[in-house]
DNA sequence: TTGATGTATGTAATATCATAACACGTCAAG
DNA sequence: CTTGACGTGTTATGATATTACATACATCAA
């Protein structure tokens, strides 16, 4: 059952869903990876649900689908996925969303709602020259990062 | 057995272990909350390996001291400390780090050295301050945040 | 076509991280 | 001296994640 207040940014859903397939195939034919079916079907999942699904979610669709029923499946799909860019591991939440951006650069922020538990991915480039900004101060090399900010999202911070 | 690179920014590790409980036990008067005898072992234990710990580490070592040997034990104090800004929870390492500014604004930035694993806590305004107006275009609101990044410290970037 | 090599998947078993629920003890307010 | 809030101890279980190994499939050179 997708979460309907999975994103509070409104957005065209099916343009998500439709494309975010394409997109792929086009960036790994680029890279040499292979869009298998578990790693295909794993993405298709994503993005159908459209929040952040925990592995063990996915897996229980993926052995509905007829693949491999243990956990291994589950997260060495999701582990190519966020690999190549196509999907993003919420901390937090222990749990995968799809890329909505895949093929830019990517440090995603990731708005999480208490009240609601929609996840919002947002533009993240001026956080992201923050924080080589600080780091680069102290000689370190950022190579990925997880910025996650937990709040209220407009719908529920106005119940409030 | 602390780690010795825990962490890279050159730092007066006793001046942080001495003063960390002062701080602490300041602190909660203010706030007429208790620090009492496994949550004051708890920062101890944070404060002298500094370095980021799993719960089951820590529990480890109350165990030794002769407090309880169930989970409950270390994750309530973990969580009170966190709560209380006296320590933050590295969600990449699912683990537990002593904060070094406690009192101050919390929007702690995490570097995660993926050569040595150091962990190191450092100044975040400038990333909150970006992090707030991202998310303020989407009429979030901003509670608590986890900014981590993973990269390499200046030891082992240059060994590269 | 065959065989060699790298990559992907299936499966069992286990490791690691985290919480629910309840019992007991302490202490301060009434 | 009871009541209620809080903190701790303990049992049990739940949730998340990985190791190890076997099998199958793709690719490519000979």
């Amino acid at each position: 059952m997708p979460d309907p207040s999975a994103a509070f940014a409104r957005h065209d859903h099916h343009h998500c869903a439709r494309d975010g397939l394409a997109q792929a195939e086009a960036l790994l034919a680029g890279r040499r990876q292979r869009l298998t079916p578990v790693r295909r079907k794993t993405l298709e999942i994503l993005l159908a649900e459209h929040r952040a699904m925990g592995a063990y979610d996915v897996l229980q669709i993926l052995v509905a689908e007829g693949y491999g029923n243990q956990p291994p499946v589950a997260y060495r799909a999701l582990e190519f996925l966020v690999e190549q860019g196509l999907a993003h591991r919420v901390q937090r939440l222990n749990a995968f969303t799809a890329c909505m951006n895949p093929g830019e650069a990517h440090a995603p922020v990731f708005l999480i709602c208490r009240g609601c538990n929609a996840v919002a991915e947002t533009a993240a480039a001026p956080v992201r020259a923050a924080l080589d900004t600080v780091a680069s101060a102290l000689d370190f090399t950022v190579e990925r990062s997880n910025i996650e900010a937990l709040g209220l999202c407009p719908a529920c911070g106005a119940g409030e």
